[in-house]
DNA sequence: CCTTGTGGTTACCAATGGGAACCAGGTGTG
DNA sequence: CACACCTGGTTCCCATTGGTAACCACAAGG
């Protein structure tokens, strides 16, 4: 009995094992997001991505890279220049995630507030 | 420069102290996501959470339903029956985050097969 | 000659998550 | 009566994950 709210059988993302699940936990991670959205805006180089998102490590971010690129999200094209030069370019299946994605940060962006006295709300009840 | 693709200026996400951004590490997380469609179907108790989630531990399943709690997304009712029941219910800024969430677990869903289809692709290529 | 910048990889360490034990108390079972 | 089991957790320990920093090769620039 899955008893969907709206739009009846959706599938069992509940099983562990369901592959849709598994991506499900690979396209539900912080770095993904942001990584994504960030390339929405346009084709961007390694180094460019690491200094537009704040926080993101060098190790996470070329394993995040080769991750959704692997995914068929991302392309990464090297050009042999000087110093050789990594571009990396969303693809039409990463742009349609995208889009699937703004919804969820549209809402963080809104509901932020909301949250924030939820939180104090919260805070001031336990902490009493 | 921010030069959002649609829509204009969307706030700095990118910043690390953004609280924006603190929102979006919280709920872009698999086992919140799973959480909050799960109970958008219903109240439910801790034990039939942990049924029907497959996967998820004691541990994390009681730290993300005290983490939503606070966030105000549900809400925690202790019944003092025989044994404690507590049932969690979603709030209604819960269910819109839900409602947000939405187009990203379709997308998963239907565009799985092509997600599986690129990965191929890549392991074919890299592992000649 | 030494630093800077390119795009990483790797080694090491801190933090996070999973598994299992434990808790408290009432209930069913032998 | 004793023992295991159900409720909803918490805590301990270990494995995996992620962050930090060093290193790589190579070329430009001071």
């Amino acid at each position: 009995m899955v008893t969907a709210s709206s739009g009846g059988e959706r599938g069992n993302v509940y099983a562990a094992d369901c592959p849709t699940r598994l991506l499900l936990d690979r396209i539900a991670d912080k770095w993904t997001v942001l990584l994504l959205t960030t390339l929405s805006d346009g084709p961007m180089r390694f180094n460019a991505l690491k200094r537009r998102i704040e926080g993101v490590s060098q190790k996470m971010l070329s394993q995040t890279l080769r991750q959704i690129e692997r995914d068929g999200l991302v392309t990464r094209r090297v050009e042999p220049s000087v110093p050789v030069s990594v571009t990396y370019t969303i693809t039409p299946l990463g742009q349609g995630l995208v889009q699937a994605l703004r919804p969820m940060i549209d809402w963080a962006e809104t509901r932020m507030s909301e949250v924030a006295v939820a939180q104090s709300a919260y805070d001031q009840a336990r902490g009493d």
